[in-house]
DNA sequence: AGCACGCCGACT
DNA sequence: GTCGGCGTGCTC
């Protein structure tokens, strides 16, 4: 049993309000238990808050005001107090940063539990009227449903007062309802799918794990189509049988419907969906439902870490390499690594789902401190594609073209064939820059600095950065001159025109994310591609991720060496996966497919490791010169982010850093810069960033935090750290 | 985050 | 003389 504060007691509270220190109330009228929801009065507002735990006592006894009242929804768990507190540590967010990420349900305590609701009674009405009787069809119709009286006036096509009337009568009958309902029960044993003897094994490795009990990771290694998802369910069925709560992390929002789709057939019915889509009212009932077990499994974005699980039992991170996992706005966090936090914390098991695991999972798998379990077949009769470079030196090909022509051959023969091509460039819009003719202007966002990007579909220019868009203009912004700017460069959009021009009697679908107003247009153009109805698929890295079209028997990647330029130390890695992901897109059912990779450099170790499947041999090399550098996973960064509206000031602030690094150099860290950020300009903030690297094993996160202690922040300028940033420089 | 307080320029 | 600009500080 936790601690009791009796009324009148001291306790401390975790507001969500941007002041970074527990604030002492007296706990009110009746008392209230730690991690207790409630409302307290703070300067002349009400805020909300969570009773942390006892008061310090070391503020003005007489200022000390009430805990207002206490919130009826369930209170924090000892495990999520816990979970918050040390995923801040770790990342070095304020806590009051860290509780906005676990109260992210709307009305949280004042909203209503119940909701009246109508249904049929047993009188008639004295006189029938037209709108009378559609109301009575209507819940005829629907009986089982329960309406409000919005929804059934709605329904039937007639004002509230009808339905009022009827109430009266004692034709329709009113009753309280629970707003928010649980979710109708999965059975683990509904849809069991025949499973092969290397993926029944792989589900059993994972049963044996979840029943043994208490903490553990696995990195469940497999190729597209070898069944991952599969042999993952059987791991979510296990813990259901437990009575405990699964959840799984997916990448994007797209591909929850697809994964939703294969939960109602493995199980019977559908989970709670969470992600940015998600409507207010599906919130509350999410968050409700997972807090009393209502809700067994869980399906969302990463921010769905942060639910208030009462029993979590199994945590699935599904394509765990994928970028989208780090959030890189607000808290800085990687929904892989909060997942192995919290799972620590809970006592659950991890999964780390994907074909090309991420170089710190891979590591983690090496040294043991992960499990390892490898899927070897592929499922069904496919099998990989046949990786060829196409040698760009040797191509005839015009500027302004990109496929070349020995491409253009492989792409006629499979359509000849009656089969599916894929042309794959990772680079959303028509041209990447716009320069002028005349004067060599390139035209810039206003905001950024960054160059903007014609989406001839949207008929604009776009910064990729911001968002900001603009039309096209006639002339140079720069030096005027009319009819003089062009398009430099490939997009999906320009690669699209030019394949439609080589084939002319190709059904060519292009499938780009700001193409599709929403996910359904999107999630339809996909269905109707899978059901055979183009010829040739252009697409950016949307394609990559996890749509399965039958037909699809050769991958053309327009520009494979586009991720390795640069100095990101992870570049070799995204393009080894992405290249990787993509070529599984080709001949998944029983035809074999070609992966067709044009490259300036086929000599450079990442397209050769590539080309010749040799996962093991990339990761290892990857590894050993990590290691040489002392970078991740074999040390330990951080990003430091300055902004300000002055360039200068944020200047001045980093090289103030680099200077008094005194906590840094007690525990052997280095820093460089400062340094322009990758963006060195956003929404009219410059940036300038310090990166800072110390060996693997020191208390890095206590030195950075007593390090930028030392700057006062000028009002505007802002100051973020970035533990483990995604990219390097 | 809000909101008050407070110290300097252009208005009735 | 005062209205109001937003810089600084406070909220248990």
């Amino acid at each position: 049993m936790r601690d009791f504060f009796h009324p009148g007691e001291l306790v401390a509270v975790l507001t969500a309000q941007p002041l970074d220190r527990l604030l002492d109330y007296r706990a009110p009228e009746g008392g209230c238990f730690p991690g207790a929801f409630v409302e307290v009065p703070l300067g002349p507002r009400r805020v909300l808050g969570v009773v942390w735990g006892p008061g310090k006592g070391d503020y003005d006894l007489s200022r000390i005001r009430g805990v207002t009242r206490v919130l009826d929804a369930p209170p924090m768990r000892e495990e999520m107090q816990e979970f918050l507190t040390r995923a801040g540590a770790y990342t070095l967010t304020p806590m009051t940063q860290m509780l906005r990420l676990a109260t992210r349900a709307p009305g949280l305590g004042d909203t209503p539990a119940m909701r009246r609701v109508y249904r049929l009674g047993q009188g008639a009405p004295d006189r029938m009227t037209d709108a009378r009787a559609r109301v009575l069809e209507v819940l005829r119709d629907y009986a089982g449903l329960s309406f409000t009286q919005r929804e059934l006036a709605e329904q039937a096509g007639v004002t509230p007062s009808v339905i009022k009337g009827l109430v009266k009568q004692g034709a329709v009958v009113e009753e309280d309802s629970p707003r928010d309902l649980p979710f109708p029960p999965l059975d683990p044993d509904h849809g069991g799918k025949t499973l092969t003897p290397a993926q029944a094994q792989g589900a059993d490795q994972l049963r044996a794990r979840i029943t043994a009990g208490g903490y553990g990771t696995t990195l469940l290694r497999g190729v597209t189509g070898s069944g991952k998802t599969e042999v993952y369910l059987e791991a979510v069925a296990e813990c259901l049988r437990r009575g405990r709560q699964a959840l799984v992390l997916l990448p994007e929002i797209a591909l929850t419907q697809e994964f939703v789709a294969r939960v109602q057939a493995r199980f019977g019915a559908r989970p709670a969906e969470w992600h940015s889509g998600v409507t207010m009212t599906d919130r509350r009932r999410i968050w409700k439902m997972v807090a009393q077990g209502g809700a067994e499994l869980v399906v969302g974005a990463r921010s769905a870490l942060f639910l208030p699980y009462r029993d979590l039992g199994l945590i699935v991170v599904d394509e765990e390499h994928d970028n989208s996992y780090k959030q890189e706005e607000g808290v800085l966090y990687n929904a892989r690594d909060m997942a192995v936090l919290r799972a620590a914390i809970c006592g659950a098991q991890v999964v780390l789902a994907s074909a090309t695991p991420s170089l710190e999972s891979w590591a983690n798998a090496e040294s043991g401190k992960y499990d390892k379990l490898v899927l070897e077949d592929r499922f069904g009769d496919s099998v990989l594609p046949d990786m060829r470079a196409i040698d760009m030196r040797a191509e005839k090909l015009p500027g302004d073209r990109w496929v070349s022509p020995t491409l253009q051959a492989a792409v006629r023969a499979r359509i000849a064939a009656g089969e599916q091509a894929l042309l794959f460039i990772n680079r959303r819009g028509y041209a990447p820059v716009t320069i002028c003719r005349a004067c060599g202007h390139q035209i810039g966002c206003d905001q950024c600095d960054a160059r903007m990007v014609e989406h001839r579909f949207l008929k604009r220019l776009v910064c990729h950065q911001c968002g900001e868009t603009k039309p096209m203009p006639e002339a140079c912004p720069a030096c005027h001159a009319e009819g003089r700017l062009a398009p430099v460069g490939p997009g999906v959009e320009r690669l699209s025109e030019e394949a439609q021009a080589l084939f002319p009697d190709a059904r060519v679908a292009t499938l780009s994310s700001d193409m599709f107003a929403s996910a359904r247009a999107l999630k339809e153009q996909i269905a109707a591609i899978a059901a055979g109805e183009a010829d040739i698929i252009i697409g950016t890295q949307l394609v990559a991720k996890g749509h399965n079209f039958p037909l699809l028997t050769l991958v053309g990647v327009i520009d494979a060496d586009l991720g390795l330029q640069g100095s990101d130390l992870r570049a070799a890695e995204r393009t080894f996966q992405l290249m990787r992901q993509v070529a599984g897109r080709a001949g998944r059912a029983e035809r074999r497919g070609v992966a067709m990779l044009q490259t300036f450099q086929p000599e450079h170790p990442v397209i050769r490791a590539i080309l010749a499947g040799d996962e093991e041999g990339f990761w290892r090399a990857e590894a050993a010169e990590r290691a040489q550098a002392g970078v991740p996973p074999y040390g330990r960064m951080a990003g430091i982010i300055i902004s300000s509206p002055d360039a200068q000031v944020a200047f001045d602030i980093g090289t103030h850093l680099a200077r008094a690094d005194g906590p840094l150099r007690r525990i052997g860290a280095q820093v460089y810069g400062p340094a322009p950020a990758p963006i060195a300009r956003i929404r009219g903030r410059h940036r300038v960033r310090l990166l800072v690297k110390a060996d693997k094993g020191v208390a890095l996160q206590s030195a950075l935090a007593a390090w930028v202690a030392q700057v006062r922040l000028p009002a505007q300028a802002r100051l973020a750290v970035d533990i483990d940033p995604q990219s390097f420089f």
